[in-house]
DNA sequence: CGAAGTACGTACCCACGGTATGTAGGCGCG
DNA sequence: CGCGCCTACATACCGTGGGTACGTACTTCG
């Protein structure tokens, strides 16, 4: 547990004042160290004493910034979310074809997801805490979005008109994948190798999804199809 | 919160003390309690004391029978597992096409994932209650032991010989999407729609698979085939 | 330079998980 | 049949930890 993020200086942002700085410095030291904390030991394992002992400053310093508990775990979820939306953001930047873009999402993702703050914070613990409802609402603004957003590429690719639900439901479904497939190739007792894996068989689902938009499949069928 | 299971007489089972009738009977009644409890309310946010209290018995009664309250939670847990394990084999059997099992499990499953208890206990609170590790042996062992069976028979079909790495890899995948997919189907608007979505997308990505194995399509290739 | 409000610090409460110890009543043994 | 033992609890208690009420110093603004 180091204290490097302590000894951070306050940032002398301009336009604000000293006031403000140091308030801004405490938060962002009460969030860093939470992060820490709660990636290491899990939320409910985590004091808020050991936290504010962190941190260097009391409960009462804690309980002005965040209204309990929860909302810091909440900050520090953002954080975390953000990050990883961001990284992925830019993993599909100047990609325009959508395998290729699809591809390369899919290995933004594994790595953040290989991240020990984001499977603890955010998909070990985060629907735990926050509540499915809550958790939802915050993923869909982020990582969740970026998943989205390739999966439409994907469909619109094949030329599949689906209605807005169930490209959700798309979603929902590779975004699930992932982060279970994530959750196995870092707890692998060889990651790179399961990281492959992972790839491999989503690549091959894709490669499912590509054949049928060029044979012109299609969709919705309820059923399987009796014979192709 | 009814007391009904508290009044279950005690069972008349042959072969056994009245001693042992009534300690497994209020071992029953604790663990009927607390799945009762863990689901409305989850895992931290249920008390002992008003588990013991639903139980009428004491909290020496409970730390007789359990180390602890996660210990008490792993019992709830592997018998919520246990029951949707079983639902699932129970719909497997007497399909002997691997598509007809697919679709025959994706239906059990998307039926068990809508309980209540299941998505709370298993899906939201296990891996945080647990931990990953302990979470991922449960489970083992039961409910993704049949999403790999199934996983198992669809990638004979098509006639891929993986090894065992890459099965689990894929039945990871397919249990992960069909968790997440749960989750959203459980607390959508309308979860009839939202299941019929679901069942659509994964048959449409099974049709993929069922494309690729008539086409004789090579597995494993790390990349997108560069044209088909 | 003084009033006002922000950004904390201090002291305390109580719910809750866990433990240590007491005890009643079935069950085997003679 | 009765006697001792051990199981299956009950009772009383403790420590940790989240949350709160209140006090205070420093900063900003007039």
């Amino acid at each position: 547990m180091s204290k490097s993020s302590v000894s951070k200086l306050v940032p002398r942002v301009p336009g604000a004042t000293r006031r403000q700085q140091y308030s801004a410095s405490t938060k962002r030291a009460l969030v860093d160290v939470a992060e820490e904390l709660f990636t290491e030991n899990g939320y409910a394992s985590t004091s808020l004493d050991s936290i504010v002992a962190g941190a260097d400053v009391t409960k009462g310093a804690l309980y002005h910034h965040f209204s309990g508990k929860q909302a810091l775990f909440e900050s520090v979820f953002e954080r975390v979310e953000d990050d990883a939306s961001r990284a992925i953001q830019d993993a599909l930047k100047g990609h325009r074809d959508p395998w290729e873009k699809a591809t390369a999402g899919l290995r933004a993702f594994l790595t953040v997801v290989q991240e020990a703050r984001y499977r603890r914070i955010v998909i070990q613990e985060g629907p735990a805490v926050l509540g499915y409802e809550r958790y939802r609402e915050q993923e869909e603004r982020s990582t969740f979005a970026n998943v989205l957003e390739i999966v439409r590429s994907v469909l619109e690719a094949g030329e599949w008109e689906l209605d807005e639900d169930l490209q959700q439901t798309f979603a929902r479904i590779f975004f699930g994948a992932m982060s279970s497939a994530g959750e196995s190739v870092s707890s692998a007792p060889d990651p790179i190798v399961a990281a492959a894996n992972v790839e491999t068989a989503i690549t091959f689902i894709l490669a499912g999804f590509r054949v049928l938009a060029e044979s012109g499949v299609e969709l919705p069928a309820s059923e399987l199809p009796e014979e192709v």
